[in-house]
DNA sequence: ATTAACTGTAATTAATAAAGTTACAGTTAA
DNA sequence: TTAACTGTAACTTTATTAATTACAGTTAAT
């Protein structure tokens, strides 16, 4: 399996869908910065409008954020392509009769659930205007030194 | 894809190292508490020699762990198996002449960074010796419920 | 000294979930 | 009316993982 982008081409999608919310934005617009085509764009804005983060019109170019950008963060985003899905993957096959095999599971996922809450504290402390923000920084960094 | 076990796998292989310390160790044994083939446990026991977590012997069934449960952290076995792979992927395929495609892995990945740091940092609180201890308590819970 | 059992590792194959692509229905705008 | 769009399903391709096969080297038992 290929390593999944959808999580940062979500956050990809909304930040261009607010930086550049003066043009015709397109799904193949869109589609063009991804650098992916725009089925994968509808599909993933497909999703983000049943997560409430946009709102699109069918038929018709028109996408929008649902919110403000400093009302969504990136642990919505998360939640919205990824749900629950596990941050470290536990060994679902292991032997039930076995002292190790049959309790690691339950154990470790434990673990890995505080480690996971940590990293989605964090994914929450960061808003889609704070990212929007630095990207501009950086780009007029860029500018700056050309 | 198939989702990587790795992890998971070599944390089960290290507590079972310990917690059977007293019997014949060979990587078939191993394999069937993990439920998968020898080669796979050599092959992670490899890998584990390497970091030091483990000390083996080839041709002889002796695996030791090289530290005492409670030096070893869930952390040192997750840099053992995946190094410093990304918890979050970003994608690398973007169009770096657009504002949001040109500076976004760069934005995005110093995010991603601090939401792995965070989620290491819960995972070096948690020791082999803890997990052992915990998988103890709910084996003697089972034993008690029959 | 021989053989069986083991570790160690490389190469090949199989499995899986992701993205990419094709197809087309439904909607809107020109 | 038609072109361009969104929306979604189905199929294909791809990359990454574990499983399997193969075999070299080492050790322990006979």
């Amino acid at each position: 399996m290929r390593v999944s982008t959808r999580f940062s081409d979500s956050i990809h999608i909304l930040a261009f869908i607010e930086i550049y919310k003066n043009i015709r934005l397109s799904s193949e617009v869109i589609a063009s910065s991804v650098e992916t085509s725009p089925v994968v764009v509808r599909r993933l804005m497909s999703v983000l409008r049943e997560h409430g983060l946009i709102d699109t019109k069918q038929g018709s170019v028109e996408p929008k954020l649902a919110r403000k950008p400093k009302d969504i963060t990136l642990l919505d985003i998360y939640f919205a392509t990824e749900g629950n899905k596990p941050l470290f993957e536990l060994d679902k096959k292991t032997n039930p009769e076995c002292i190790v095999g049959g309790n690691i599971q339950e154990v470790l996922g434990d673990y890995y659930e505080q480690a996971k809450i940590a990293a989605q504290r964090k994914l929450n402390d960061t808003t889609l205007q704070d990212l929007i923000e630095t990207i501009l920084v950086k780009e007029k960094a860029k500018q700056s030194t050309k």
